[in-house]
RNA sequence: GGAUGUUUAGCUCAGCUGGGAGAGCAUCUGUUUGACGUACAGAAGGUCACAGGUUCGAGCCCUGUAGCAUCCACCA
């Protein structure tokens, strides 16, 4: 027998292993089935899952769940990503602490000191898919640094360079000096920082006057080579082709026109510093104009800046403002908010920085995705999001100089510098391999064919690609999501998906993103430790829409709590009556009464509705169908109806009721399970008549019942609800004992009675077809119902008026609208029927109240 | 500057193809029924941001306005 409380706990424990043991996430044992793939979007080994993961994870797993119980054979195929950047600089801090530096190690050291933090977090990343529930095919498990994923990276690379698709090339990166690493411009966050705008005074040659140029970053003067301006800007016109001596070094600078300069911003004079600042780089292509370089790689400043040589570059700012300061050539300091480049990964401020870097060419692969790629993105908006981005996309920097990664695949003659692309290994002592390696979304661009063998033919990737189902958050579309297009389009010719899932992003109770630095994060253990991982499942997937973002809000998974404990009480009470020796026996719908019919119509609407939604991966409007069933239908309603047959005289009809409730709630455990699959199999286990494990049922089929008229059961509970509110609004007791009088020339059906004497706690009900009842009246369809207590005449009056008010509003809505030529012209036939109806049905209640 | 979303009950949010506004939490009453007090029975609470339009009919479709949010591109 179940408990009296639903304890997570409890009924998690041991149920993973369970499934896994019995290999019941291991896809392709039934080849005779339609398979349903879907690969993981690889978590980063760098730490702990957060609530987003379980979010998305726990979407994927509803999905895989769902399609299992529809007879797919469904593979969802785990893995984890090497994460370059992001685990390099986390092994490198703890190394750090130890006072220990990567190059003191060297490279080969360090890298063994990186797996061995990979094998620690991917531990930890395994521990949380299993507490998840996550039923991932670990037979498939891939890595992204794994020997097939690396050789499937070097093809690839070869492939688009051999294409000209890849290139090596001189250009101003983004580079992030903290890391000391290149960057894509994806990879850059913009912010608005509160910064200086300095004005100096340049000397013009051979004049006793200035020209004025604004700048955010005194410190890259040293790089300058001209000052712009534009030619329309009659201030400065005659001034182009003299030059002016910069302030930083009194170099003299040649003084350009461009019209790219915008005349109304600052002074409308631009200096020019090609090799710290993409617009300046594209002016110097333009003019054929000197690259200086005025800092390292650590961003502290070169040999270029002189007396600057060593200082770190806000140092070497502040310092050279004073020194133009003391040379007079100050003309003033603003202050102004501007947007500022951050790394994504280490936050520090991004320069832009003149460096040799690989490059993808990015316009005929974007081209060919435009045009060829099926992707279904659901909601379908963010196909927008990716087309948008897709048409303004540019070249991607993949080169990093890290050392945890794929080492780019190049390698250069030591005489020559001749440039040697190979798959395998180059064993000549000429030829030495580029040291940086590839940007990690390189990798990850490859993850759904790459992980089911590309660039083998093997069966399983004959079997599940494309892969059916990607779900990810939009906060990565551009990411991994447009590359994963475009590369798979270029080498599979086809769509790495048919469709494409896209959900928000969860924040805290005020609506902020989860940080460290704000310190709002939710670890989801604590949340399963509190509630329950079933809990914080159904809470993540259901209450909000499609593509929007979600707030934790720790009473939602409570809530979800407590409708599990709902569900599950519901459970023990069916299970009860069940008894020790239950046999379920087939069920014939036209023998039933009102009440069965009613509520196994109800379910088979809710398996309907609920299918329809699952199929569309709108989890969250299924759910709400469920819900209400359970809630309304189920616990409300039936399983109080059922109380009155179960104890009746009818031992026979007993039966046939306890079969019913063993029915449904058997489909109940079996939708609730996708979300809940920990109490769902608890419960389903306690069932009589169960499989081994819920994971081999088959989900509920909706089913075509005959049409049947139930306006007495609805009339049944409408009375039994109006009792209910009488009572409550004339403050007689719960259990105060009326009389009722019930007018009709139909016949009820057999227990009708039996029904309302509970439920209102009636002393007497008597039926027949007229009586002169004084008692309260209520007007239903074809009956009509007197209560008789001790109220006093005049709260009797008012209940009458009250009602009379009411009817009055009605029929007069109802008259308006079909006194309307157009509404019984045009709207459809079946709405203009219902509504002569009701008008009818109306107008007879007025005048029987009356 | 461009794009996308959003504005519905005190709070957080649902609302499918247009056909009498819903949930959870909070509030107020009252608890009795051999599943459940993590519960039950009830109640109260809304000019669906605003202004137009289409329609017999608009929370939903169209146009505009305003607030909020996010993304992309950016000015030295």
């Amino acid at each position: 027998m179940l408990d009296k409380r639903y304890d997570p706990k409890k009924v998690e424990e041991g149920k993973y292993s369970f499934w896994k043991e019995n290999d019941y996430f291991t896809a392709g044992k039934d080849k005779s089935k339609p398979p349903f793939s879907m690969v993981i979007p690889p978590p980063n080994v760098t730490g702990k899952l957060h609530l987003g993961h379980a979010w998305d994870t726990t979407v994927q797993d509803i999905t895989a769940r769902y399609k299992r119980l529809q007879g797919f054979d469904v593979l969802w195929l785990p893995g984890m990503d090497h994460a370059g950047i992001a685990t390099q600089a986390k092994v490198e801090e703890k190394l750090r602490k130890e006072g220990v530096s990567r190059y003191d190690l060297g490279r080969e050291k360090f890298l063994e000191k990186v797996w061995e933090w990979k094998d620690e977090y991917g531990r930890n990343i395994h521990e949380q898919w299993a507490k998840m529930g996550l039923s991932l095919d670990y037979t498939r498990e891939r890595f992204t640094l794994d020997e097939g994923l690396s050789r499937a990276v070097k093809v690839v690379f070869k492939s688009l360079y051999d294409k000209g698709l890849i290139y090596r090339g001189e250009r101003i990166i983004n580079y992030d000096p903290v890391l000391k690493t290149a960057l894509s411009n994806i990879e850059v966050e913009y912010k608005d920082i509160k910064g200086k705008f300095y004005y100096f005074r340049y000397p013009i040659v051979g004049s006793d006057e200035y020209l004025i140029v604004a700048t955010t970053r005194p410190e890259t003067m040293f790089g300058d080579v001209a000052v712009f301006v534009n030619p329309k800007d009659k201030r400065y016109k005659h001034l182009i082709g003299k030059k002016v001596i910069n302030p930083a070094n009194e170099e003299p600078l040649p003084i350009m026109g461009d019209e790219y300069v915008d005349i109304s911003f600052g002074t409308g004079a631009m200096k020019c510093t090609p090799a710290h600042d993409p617009n300046d780089f594209a002016l110097s292509n333009k003019y054929g104009l000197e690259r200086i370089i005025c800092m390292d790689n650590e961003a502290k400043m070169n040999e270029v800046a002189g007396p600057y040589k060593g200082m770190d570059r806000y140092e070497c700012r502040e310092a050279l403002v004073k020194k133009i300061e003391q040379d007079g050539r100050l003309e003033k300091i603003e202050e102004i908010v501007h947007p500022v480049g951050h790394s994504e990964r280490s936050h520090t401020v991004v320069e832009p920085y003149l460096s040799k870097q690989w490059f993808v060419k990015m316009s005929p692969l974007a081209k060919q995705a435009l045009e060829k790629s099926t992707v279904n993105f659901v909601p379908a908006r963010f196909k927008k999001t990716w087309v948008q981005w897709m048409k303004n996309v540019d070249d991607w920097c993949i080169s990093r100089q890290l050392w945890w990664g794929h080492r780019i695949p190049a390698y250069y003659h030591k005489d020559t510098g001749e440039i040697l692309v190979s798959i395998e290994p180059v064993n000549d002592p000429n030829y030495i391999q580029d040291e940086d390696v590839l940007d990690t979304w390189f990798s990850s661009a490859l993850w759904p064919f790459a992980t089911l063998g590309w660039p083998e033919v093997t069966e399983d990737y004959k079997r599940y690609f494309p892969t059916s189902l990607l779900s990810t958050g939009y906060d990565i579309i551009f990411f991994w999501v447009s590359r994963m297009i475009f590369d798979s389009l270029e080498f599979t010719k086809e769509s790495p998906f048919k469709d494409c899932l896209i959900h928000g992003l969860i924040r805290d109770a005020q609506g902020r993103k989860m940080s460290k630095s704000l310190g709002n994060g939710i670890d989801p253990l604590d949340v399963i430790d509190h509630y329950g991982v079933d809990a914080l499942r159904y809470f993540l997937t259901t209450g909000s829409a499609p593509g929007q973002d979600n707030r934790y809000i720790e009473e939602k998974v409570a809530a979800s709590s407590n409708y599990l404990n709902k569900i599950w009480n519901s459970a023990r009470y069916v299970l009860e009556n069940l008894g020790e020796d239950f046999k379920p026996s087939e069920i014939n719908f036209a023998s039933l009464e009102p009440v069965e019919k009613d509520i196994l119509v109800k379910l088979n609407k809710t398996i309907f509705k609920v299918s329809q939604y699952m199929d569309k991966y709108e989890y969250s409007m299924a759910s709400s169908y469920l819900y209400n069933f359970v809630y309304d239908d189920f616990c409300s309603t039936y399983l109080e109806m059922s109380k009155v047959s179960l104890q009746s005289e009818n031992k026979e009809y007993a039966q046939v009721v306890k079969s019913i409730l063993y029915y449904i709630l058997k489909d109940i455990i079996i939708m609730i399970y996708p979300y809940a699959p920990f109490i769902a199999e608890e419960l389903y286990q306690a069932t009589p008549n169960h499989l081994k494990s819920i994971m081999l049922e088959s989900y509920p089929k909706a089913h075509k019942l005959p049409k049947c008229d139930l306006s007495d059961v609805t009339t049944l509970y409408k009375m039994i609800q109006d009792i209910r509110n009488y009572k409550v609004t004339n403050k007689l007791a719960p259990n105060y004992k009326v009389k009722l009088v019930i007018e009709t020339k139909k016949e009820l059906f057999p227990s009708f009675k039996d029904y309302l004497a509970k439920f209102s706690f009636a002393k007497d009900i008597s039926v027949c077809e007229s009586s002169s009842s004084k008692g309260i009246k209520f007007i239903y369809q074809d009956i009509v119902m007197f209560v008789e207590d001790d109220i006093s005449d005049e709260e009797k009056e008012a209940k009458k008026a009250k009602d009379i008010a009411y009817l009055e509003s009605e029929i007069k809505r109802s008259e308006n609208m079909l006194n309307n030529p157009n509404f019984v012209a045009k709207a459809p036939k079946e709405k203009v029927e219902l509504e002569r109806a009701k008008l009818e049905e109306n107008k007879r209640r007025l005048i029987e109240l009356k």
